[in-house]
DNA sequence: CTAGGCGGGTTCAGGTTCCGAACCAAGTCG
DNA sequence: CGACTTGGTTCGGAACCTGAACCCGCCTAG
């Protein structure tokens, strides 16, 4: 087997950059808010328990990376909301192998929150995928190709 | 507005408690590097460039939680080395999902590694996939189904 | 007009965590 | 013996997190 997957030794690293922006733990559970359809600073404030202090500061790095996007929604009492942009919306495989994972070895029993495909109502999974070979498969098979940095 | 069990605060978040291991920045990098082969405390330290008391403090913690294992490998002078368990192992679609997203939305130009399928060479796809109606989909067809409390 | 409340923050004191550097210990090398 | 390596621990100061208090714009009640 190779376990040589993720083997990055030199370039700057797509993983460590992406920890730089969501690598803490209240971005993560922040963006899993706004997943859930939280929008609004007290409604993630309550849901978290987050020092406002922090959730401004979080909201306000993650509007800067592009991963939300404040947008007003009414102007008489100023009012802003937070949602997520196409940027983040990609993050969902992040969160979602963060949630398969803690199911699978931290929680004891059942899940309490299951993903569906919402065309079928049937839980996902979430794998690689091969569109060459039209096949799924799992960690094992994976191996990695480094760009040529000679050229 | 209420959407119901979506937002249930009551249950244990399986992101939450995943977050509460893996999810501040040096452990996961830990992690990265023991997936690209690192094994032994000074080949992490000097790749990451992490203080020697972080460091020892979270391969203490991973190896507790059970995602490393520590493991001799010479006696005379006493030496271990960490290895990653089955757990640790099946966290490799959290890292494939980060290093994704940082190749798609933070890389300038050509992502400096490519996984692939080591069957074929071609590169992997991770995504979505829905054993009942054999599709692949993205995040926008997400639904989430709650275990029903009853009471 | 005043009082109070809400959403969305900022500021501040205190505690925790992190960092770099120094040190320790066990063993090996010259 | 002294120097060097691996794998740590200990230490003081910097950075960060926290809870509580405060502020602002606006609304509603009295």
């Amino acid at each position: 087997m190779d376990t040589t997957a993720l083997d990055d030794p030199t370039s700057p690293c797509s993983i460590e950059q992406a920890l730089g922006l969501v690598g803490d733990r209240w971005s993560m559970l922040v963006l899993r808010d706004t997943f859930r359809g939280l929008r609004r600073f007290d409604e993630i404030r309550r849901d978290l328990g987050i020092p406002r202090a922090v959730l401004s500061d979080r909201l306000r790095r993650l509007v800067d990376a592009g991963i939300l996007a404040r947008r007003r929604y009414q102007d008489h009492p100023p009012r802003d909301e937070y949602r997520l942009t196409e940027m983040g919306r990609e993050l969902s495989p992040i969160l979602v192998a963060l949630m398969h994972w803690g199911d699978r070895w931290l929680q004891e029993g059942e899940p309490p929150t299951v993903l569906v495909h919402s065309a079928c109502g049937e839980p996902l999974e979430l794998g690689f995928h091969c569109s060459s070979c039209h096949v799924d498969f799992g960690p094992l098979e994976i191996s990695s190709r480094h760009r040529q940095e000679a050229s």
